[in-house]
DNA sequence: GACGAGGTTTGATCCAGGTCAAGCCCGCTG
DNA sequence: CAGCGGGCTTGACCTGGATCAAACCTCGTC
């Protein structure tokens, strides 16, 4: 079985376990989906068009982002390896979905999806609790983009990609690399390319991270951290 | 039969359009339910408290808030006359609700609720539906604290009210009364109480707007709000 | 009808972060 | 390995909105 092969048929795996199929409802699934990759910058849905995709993402990082009529951009949403990308019930797309990295992506073609959805209430269950963590994430971030500062902006975001990616994210010591360029993480904090670098660089000037190359990032401390972000260690 | 006991019951019809529940069902549901009143500034849920309600919002506006440690507010959604109050699924809350203005409300309480929505599949679609309009507004909004200046966040502002509260909302000379006061509409909007006020006389000597008293709002002209709210009309 | 207390407006000043403009770094291609 | 382009950093300057400080308005209450 090719690499190809068996990515898609992990992604479909993932997404069974929520519906508690059977090996034949399983094959079935897997007959629908389909495998495909974007390279970085790549738009996978846009604005206002009808939904015609439900995916699960194998592996890299996918931006959601509203743009003004002048061309202001904001990133309303980040999306990760085994995250699901798509729109339930027919509505059409408020927002583009774009490769911000490259991406590889388990497709279901949206009205076999939909069906699944009306036979399966586990499915449609594990949809549900995740658009209410959406909603709790989204809403976390109107405060950051509200009230907060530059530098509990970065230090938040950073916080937040330590909690989702280091393998042992209570650690000091804990490392990733950053998936977005600097343009991305001030189109998600709301902020300007020029300071997100400015509070980067002050970050590794008070010794709480450490920069390899642009990308690769290092904590230190995770309490300062969180104490920079300006929220308790435990959210 | 007295007021309150009207209010309820209509409550619980509105509620059980979703469920097409049975007579029967219906008054078991009306059962449980009950009638309480908020005065302006009373808090409903608390952060990080077990959820204990469900309601349905007979009249008055809720602000749901998120504060920083040091006190710094942020209000991630405002709820009216007829939207739900609650959390499904046994989460704790993540933010305050609070009486913006006098609220009464239509309880049902959340053991009785879940047992409900687990009977009705309906009912929880419903949820499901609302859940997924409340992200859609949540990342509008992140747009909004993101990317656009005062001017265009108050105008926003009047015309989200605009279109959910004036009787002819295409029509100039639409008129509302304002439900928050301007330290709310602050911290609604990411911004400073004087900053609101300023941008509020702006609006009314370019004369796209006419205030009365402090809350009553008259709108002379819905595109140019829009315009100057920097969105296309049809948002 | 004087008196507060909350809410709102207005003015003067300040500063965090935006804007503009180089320069740097690094990988790619000819 | 020179030249190029995209991304990142750094510096100098400017400005929109925050901050600080009065006044003002509108009520309910004594």
């Amino acid at each position: 079985m090719d690499h190809l092969h068996r990515c898609q048929l992990c992604a479909v795996r993932k997404l069974a376990v929520c519906g508690a199929m059977s090996d034949e409802q399983l094959n079935r699934l897997n007959e629908i989906a389909h495998y495909k990759k974007y390279a970085a910058g790549q738009t996978i849905i846009s604005s206002d068009q009808p939904v015609t995709l439900f995916a699960n993402i194998v592996s890299g990082t996918i931006k959601l982002t509203k743009v003004t009529v002048d061309g202001r951009e904001q990133i309303v949403g980040l999306l990760f390896a085994s995250d699901f990308l798509g729109r339930t019930f027919g509505r059409t797309n408020r927002y583009f979905a774009m490769a911000a990295t490259d991406v590889e992506l388990c497709i279901f073609p949206s009205d076999a999806f939909e069906r699944l959805i009306a036979t399966f209430p586990d499915l449609k269950q594990c949809l549900f609790e995740r658009t209410l963590d959406d909603l709790d994430a989204a809403r976390d971030w109107m405060l950051l983009l509200g009230r907060k500062s530059a530098a509990e902006r970065v230090a938040s975001f950073l916080l937040l990609l330590a909690c989702r990616f280091a393998r042992s994210p209570q650690q000091a010591g804990a490392q990733f690399d950053m998936p977005l360029k600097r343009a991305d993480m001030a189109d998600y904090l709301g902020l300007t390319v020029e300071t997100v670098s400015r509070q980067m660089t002050r970050l590794k000037a008070t010794g709480i991270i450490e920069i390899k190359g642009t990308r690769g990032i290092k904590l230190f401390s995770m309490a300062r951290l969180a104490d920079a972000a300006g929220q308790s260690p435990g959210d």
